[in-house]
Order: C-alpha cells, then sequence, then structure tokens
DNA sequence: CGGGATCCCTTAGGATACTG
DNA sequence: CAGTATCCTAAGGGATCCCG
C-alpha cells in the first residue's frame, strides 16, 4: 500500500486521500473562483514553496480534481466538473472556521479569492430572493470586487463595475458579517466606509451576508 | 508565525489549521459516532501511529474540537459542541470521496464507525419521511449495525437487536447504494445477503440510503 | 491491559536559487 | 513566466517500551 494511504475502504478516508494533503484545499478553493495560471496561483498563496505548488497541481491533476489547458502561448489551471464538486466541502470549512478566527495578524494576508469564496460562503440566497437586485463595489484590503446579487444569484467579480453602494473595510468585516456590529455601529466605527451610496445598503449587504460566529 | 499556519486570514485557511492534519478529520469522524476511549480510537485506525493519535488528540483538544473526560478510572475523548459542527465537513467529504472509491481492495478494513458514518452520509431523510419505521440489522464484514429509521430520523447502533430485515452484505454494498445495482439484483448477484425478513425492504434500504456515484 | 511516551528512520514540506 | 533543483528541517511511520 502506498505510504500515504489510510488503509481503509471509506469515502472520508477516499477523500482526504486526494485532497487531504497540505495546501491542495486551498488551491481548489481559489480554482473555485475561476482558471488560474500558475503564477496567479503562487499569489494567492504567497507562502506555499513554489515545488510544493508544482507538486500538488500534479497530484490534483492525477486525482481528476483540476485540469491542464494550453490557453495562448501559456497554461492554466481549472477544475474539471468533479473538482467543481468540491465546493460544498469548502464552503463547510470555510463556515466552521469563520467561527474560529480571531483578530487579523500583521503577517496575514488577504487575497481576493479567499474572499471570494467567503462571500460565496456567507451568502444567504433566501435573504436575497426577498431582496432587490444590488450591485456592490467592495473594496476590501487588496481585493477590489464587484458583487452583484440578483434574487438568488450571487456573481462576484474581480473589477471595477458601477454599483448602488462602494464601500471599503478591513478584516473587520467580519464582525459586521457575524453580526457582532450593526451596520450602523460598524459605519459609526469606521469598520465601514461608505465611498458612495446610501448607508442604508450596508444593512442590506449584511443582511445577505451572514455568517455565525 | 508558527510555520504550519497559511498566512492568511480567512475561513477555510483557519479550519485547515486547525483540522488540516493528517489523521486529524479521521478521529472526528469516528467522535461524530460517539465518545471513544484511546484504545477504541486506535482499533478504529488501525494505521495510526500511537505517538501521533496522542499529538493529535492534544492538537484537537487545544483547538476546542474535542475534550477528554475521565470516566470510571480511565478516559474518553468526546467532541465538544464546536467539533460536531464539523459533522457536515465529514459529510461533504464523505460524499465527493465515495465517487471515487473503487474497488475495495485487499489491506483496506472496513470499521464500524466509518460505515456509521457512511450511512449518515447516505441518508435521504426526505425520502425516509415518507416510509414507514423500519429497523434493519446489517452485517457489513466486522461492523454489525443495528439502523432504525423514523420517519426524518435515523440512528445507528453497534448492537445486536430486532430487526424487520437482517442482511449480510460486503464492500460491494457501494454498488447497491450508488444505485449501479437494483435491490434485486444485488440479492441475485450475492452481494446482499438477506438472513431474515422479506428481499422487497432491501428495496427500501436502498431508496433510503443512497449515494451519487 | 489500557493509555500513552520514546526511539530511530524515512519522507514530506519549507526556503531559496536556478533554468528553459 | 512557469516551473526544477537543491538543501535542510520537521512531521509522519513503525516498533518498542513504560507506567499506573
Amino acid at each position: 500500500m502506498a505510504a500515504r494511504e489510510y488503509g481503509q475502504y471509506c469515502g472520508v478516508t477516499r477523500a482526504l486521500e486526494l485532497v487531504g494533503e497540505r495546501w491542495a484545499l486551498l488551491i481548489v478553493r481559489d480554482l473555485l473562483v475561476g482558471p488560474r495560471r500558475y503564477g496567479e496561483l503562487a499569489t494567492g498563496l504567497p507562502r506555499i514553496p513554489s515545488n510544493i505548488l508544482a507538486a500538488r497541481l500534479k497530484e490534483l491533476q492525477a486525482a481528476g480534481v483540476l485540469r491542464r489547458v494550453p490557453h495562448s502561448r501559456t497554461v492554466v489551471y481549472e477544475l474539471t466538473p468533479y473538482g467543481r464538486e468540491l465546493e460544498p466541502v469548502v464552503l463547510a470549512l470555510g463556515a466552521w472556521g469563520f467561527k474560529a478566527m480571531g483578530e487579523p495578524r500583521a503577517e496575514q494576508v488577504i487575497t481576493p479569492d479567499s474572499m471570494t469564496m467567503a462571500l460565496r460562503t456567507a451568502f444567504r440566497s433566501e435573504v436575497a430572493s426577498a431582496l432587490p437586485p444590488t450591485a456592490y463595489m467592495a473594496h476590501l484590503g487588496p481585493a477590489a470586487l464587484h458583487v452583484r446579487v440578483d434574487g438568488a444569484a450571487l456573481t462576484v467579480a474581480r473589477r471595477e463595475a458601477r454599483a448602488d453602494l462602494v464601500f471599503s473595510a478591513g478584516p473587520d468585516i467580519r464582525r459586521l458579517v457575524s453580526g457582532e456590529l450593526s451596520a450602523d455601529r460598524a459605519i459609526a466605527a469606521g469598520v465601514v466606509q461608505v465611498l458612495r451610496g446610501s448607508d442604508d445598503l450596508v444593512g442590506r449587504f449584511a443582511d445577505t451576508f451572514h455568517l455565525a460566529a
């Protein structure tokens, strides 16, 4: 038996053999946002050693989780349909880990792709269905995300675009999303800075994106 | 920063820092079935080195996932409420990994706790709600499980007890649960051996417990 | 005998430099 | 830009031993 196998005939075990190695699910997390080039993955995972990234990409390809696709004189990595089925796993992990996030530390970075997946984790489609379509432009540290909520559909894009509410916030936005801070208090405390649009829309944002703490 | 941290402020990252180490989620899987002693965990995870089991238990305790509870001149480990919230993660992993399970290999074991969690993963409460309460006695390799389905409620116990259907099966029961084999064909092929009760109840079992392959 | 701790060795992973 | 190559540390595997 291969040394890294668990020696059990069990779905959890099999899953962990395929995507349980260090860094693997973080690569999947970023690829759930969209296809990425090697360098983009390396940028989104600043602490991953290059040899490990290369090794994981090969393993995940062999496992049928992702695909190497030639793309205009370079290569992109994209999830296979089977790889995309890991989304519930990543979302469940994100929701669980959210509760254990303390205060951000100086050396911790926030990446656009991780924020995008965090928004997907926090998205409450039932709540959104009852609200009018709304576009937000969220400046979250280095990530500028255009967030469009239309009924039960959520799209997050990494670009500037027209929005009903334009705001910026730091890691403390976690306290708004968890409900620890009301929208009013978040604005008053400077956790959220409204750059354009009505303050009321911050409340709508907090209703739409919520995660228990 | 601790060497094993990922350096990102992100829920997925935090979760993987807490339960992403090798073996950790398998310990959680077994504890989701019920409190277990050190030796029981070691038996359910035959290939885990003793020092690793001891290390993981300490780490998971420090992470607030489990608790060490004195219990009649010995100790049991049980999940905290926060640890029990990992159930969706384990079930999602189990469902995903199920699809990648090939044929069982000789050195792969089946443990009662992993089978119990597999049944929970496959349980379709919507289907069960429309069926009469049913008790099954399932002999799956080394695991003798009493499975009681009553409306949307499922209980799996590790003991012999009265049942409407008593059957035994090997790892190939996977082909029944995935729908690859109908109940009739599973019986005809000897994948499922009915020891007592009506063959029809095998079909009910397959309706109640289903996982896509 | 259950519940670990210790030892030694192998291998995965981290840091950094280098190449097609 | 997209990876390899190298060197080193630390974690995991396996067996054994210990202690109440």
